[in-house]
DNA sequence: AGCAAGCAATTTTTT
DNA sequence: ATTGCTTGCT
């Protein structure tokens, strides 16, 4: 196959320069893929063994999409190329080496959940107020820190930073970060931020483990490179320190993961890294019509972040953009789910052309029911993965204690299930005695006779004595056969199969279809390792973008922008063009917080290749009640001749109809509610520092009240406030967002 | 210790 | 609207 004449002269030099540092600024729809897994094909005909090639990509689905093609081109051979996320290679490398920083091999790994379960108990453990130290909050100045290579101890040493804590009333983050590292650490766990974290680690104190990687990995390719945050990008230029043979590729107007720490100043330095650096630029675009891709790029033209390239098409000019507009997010639905029927039977297309594209998740609520009212079929990629369900998390926290005694979070989280009569008192002085004594829990927990008193040690040692005979049988077995025998002798099997409600039943099948995925696991040839371990690896970096559905069928695909990434289709919606929505509220803060959101509406628009529709509604449910919505500025800053705006005749009967209706029903709500209030879209909340009893405020949920009496304790300051509608509330004044009118 | 009812917070994006 | 958490009762 002669890939190169399947190139341009660009895309081709990119390819045949194989030695050497290169960057390749790809604008979208450029043949990126492209260009990469030639590349990787052509390194691997002139001789490369594809064992001492490293790809790293952004999701695990590119990166198997990209060994499939690769595989095309060479053969067999594409299997033996380290392929993967960051994450999923160098959990495999620290796999391995784990033990020369301290870890266990059969370390856990801490998915979100974990860490911010973790992080609430510790708060409470140490008496903070969990309305100022939210998990979240506090994971994401964590996972800031780590992504950065800032360890706790220099955390809590630098001045700029405890600086930043106490500015934010929250000085305590320093001292989380401590007791969570640690806590992760006796608990043989890892979060996501600590796999970078600790490669870096591994390869800053022990030489001979990064000789080792840089031996192997002669050449390095990082895909995305744009969305790479610091402490990846240290770690491929220690890797290419030796051969020098690292390619970047990426986009600077599509990155949209500043907001976990990518960081475009790592473009900057790869130049100033390598100054005998290559770069080429893609700047054909070979995906889009020519309105599209001109409303891309007048869109783009609003950043002021300078941009390095000028994206063009020779496809046709195709149809204008639509512009829809809708009463409420329902209506939203439903002309979005007319329009794609239409179109879908106008021009004898597949629902597998079409991609409802939306800001938030919960965005999809909307979309979902009117296109199964229609009765199109569709599919999520993302929200709530499989894994993330209950019955799902509690049996794999079984098997993950079954490999890691240490574990904490799947300990607290199945000693009491099913229920063996261990309740939260005991599981605190569990904690407490390992504390006080200087054991793990697991110690305590499996000697519990020598550390508790009174009849609860009994059933906690026999819950150890369980897990210790799992752990036998895992190891003599492979992840199946454990996992069958965990599922039915913890107990989980028994118990949700004894609740015959419709949730039960569906719970009982979760497990069953958990098992099957095992199963599908173990009997996977590709797969070299079948142990428990190594399955429970694997699963804890799958996403939900990453599992394939049965794909038997058209399906209309729905899903967020940023699961958008890389891909494309012929008809693209994208849904909620509204201000405080996209672009979100949280991002109009700052320039560089709205120019990432701009950059993300650009992403969303070089996603369609012939057909691009944008819609939004006037009004909008949002936790329960309604909201007034505005047209998104996003919309104006695509010149208006690429535009066609729908809502004449169609909308205006809606209106109608709407109007119509309302007047019959004469709907005076029963209930006296918040939400009776629809806030201004202007709500801009006021500085509260000198709120006083007496004022009078506005509320964006609670509407209008006053001031009745101001409550202060130490840091926090409460307000408790009469509203006329809602009725008297407590607000604490460093969150409510209040709006003084006096 | 275990359960049910009532309440507050949640929603920005993801490995 | 949903979910998890706290509270109070058995």
């Amino acid at each position: 196959m002669d890939y190169l004449k399947l190139l341009n002269d660009s895309q081709r030099q990119a390819v045949e320069q194989t030695d050497g540092p290169v960057m390749i600024i790809a604008g979208a729809g450029s043949g990126k893929t492209r260009v990469l897994t030639y590349r990787i094909a052509h390194l691997i005909n002139k001789g490369v063994d594809p064992f001492n090639i490293l790809s790293l990509t952004f999701t695990n689905k590119a990166a198997k999409e990209m060994r499939q093609r690769i595989e095309k081109v060479v053969g067999g051979e594409a299997k033996n190329i380290w392929m993967g996320t960051f994450h999923s290679v160098f959990a495999r490398i620290l796999r391995a080496e784990a033990p020369k920083i301290g870890y266990p091999s059969s370390f856990t790994i801490y998915d979100t959940d974990d860490s911010k379960t973790l992080i609430r108990n510790i708060v409470k453990e140490m008496d903070l107020d969990d309305k100022l130290y939210k998990p979240g909050m506090v994971l994401g100045r964590i996972s800031a820190a780590k992504n950065k290579l800032i360890s706790w101890q220099q955390y809590k040493q630098d001045p700029t930073i405890q600086a930043d804590d106490e500015a934010a009333l929250r000085p305590k983050i320093g001292k989380i970060y401590e007791t969570y590292q640690n806590r992760c650490f006796k608990a043989g766990a890892m979060d996501f931020d600590d796999l970078l974290f600790n490669t870096n680690v591994l390869f800053r104190d022990h030489i001979d483990a990064l000789n080792k990687y840089q031996h192997i990995f002669k050449y390095v390719m990082v895909d995305e490179y744009q969305d790479t945050n610091y402490s990846q990008y240290l770690i491929t230029r220690k890797l290419a320190a030796k051969d020098r043979n690292i390619c970047v590729v990426g986009d600077d107007a599509q990155s949209i993961y500043a907001f976990r720490g990518a960081d475009i100043q790592n473009i900057l330095n790869f130049e100033r890294d390598y100054p005998e650096l290559q770069v080429f630029k893609l700047e054909q675009n070979y995906r889009s019509t020519k309105n599209i891709v001109h409303a891309a790029n007048s869109v783009i033209k609003n950043n002021k972040a300078q941009l390095r390239k000028d994206v063009y098409t020779d496809n046709e000019e195709g149809p204008l953009i639509e512009v829809i507009k809708a009463n409420s997010d329902n209506e939203e639905g439903k002309l979005v789910a007319n329009s794609i029927f239409e179109e879908k039977m106008n021009n004898h297309l597949s629902y597998e052309d079409f991609a409802i594209l939306y800001r938030t998740n919960a965005q999809s609520r909307a979309m979902e029911e009117a296109l199964r009212r229609m009765n199109i079929k569709y599919r999520i990629v993302g929200g709530l993965s499989f894994y993330q369900r209950k019955e799902i998390k509690d049996l794999i926290s079984y098997l993950r204690l079954t490999v890691n005694h240490n574990d904490e979070q799947a300990l607290r989280r199945v000693i009491n299930y099913p229920k063996r009569g261990i309740g939260d008192t005991t599981i605190e002085k569990i904690i407490v005695s390992a504390d006080e004594s200087n054991h793990t829990i697991w110690e305590v927990v499996s000697n519990a006779k020598s550390f508790l008193t009174g009849r609860v040690a009994a059933p906690i040692e026999d819950f150890a004595t369980k897990i210790k005979s799992f752990t036998v049988i895992a190891e003599t077995n492979d992840a199946f056969e454990a996992a069958k025998h965990i599922a039915k002798q913890s107990g989980i099997i028994e118990d949700l199969y004894a609740d015959k409600s419709i949730e039960g039943v569906a719970r009982y099948e979760n497990i069953q279809e958990l098992l099957n995925g095992i199963k599908e696991y173990v009997d996977d040839p590709e797969k070299e390792d079948k142990s428990l371990g190594a399955f429970l690896q694997d699963i804890a970096l799958v996403t939900d973008a990453d599992t394939k559905k049965d794909d038997n069928g058209e399906f209309v695909t729905l899903m967020t922008i940023h699961s958008a990434k890389g891909l494309e289709f012929r008809n693209v919606f994208i849904v909620g063009m509204e201000e405080n929505l996209f672009p979100s509220q949280m991002m109009l803060t700052s320039r560089a917080d709205l120019e990432e959101e701009r950059r993300l509406f650009y992403v969303a628009i070089t996603r369609a290749e012939k057909k691009l529709t944008l819609s939004y509604a006037t009004s909008r449910y949002q936790w329960g009640n309604l909201r007034a919505c505005e047209k998104s500025r996003f919309i104006d800053e695509i010149e208006p001749t690429f535009l066609n705006f729908q809502y004449g005749e169609a909308a205006s009967a809606f209106d109608k109809v709407l109007k119509k209706k309302s007047n019959l029903v004469a709907p005076a709500p029963k209930k006296v509610s918040a939400s009776n209030y629809i806030p201004p879209t202007d709500f801009v909340p006021s500085d509260t520092s000198n709120l006083q009893a007496g004022m009078r405020v506005e509320h964006p949920k609670f509407g209008f009240g006053v001031v009745a009496k101001m409550d202060t304790q130490g840091n926090s300051t409460k307000a408790i406030i009469d509203f006329e509608e809602a009725g008297e509330k407590t607000l604490l004044l460093s969150f409510a967002k209040l709006r003084i009118h006096s």
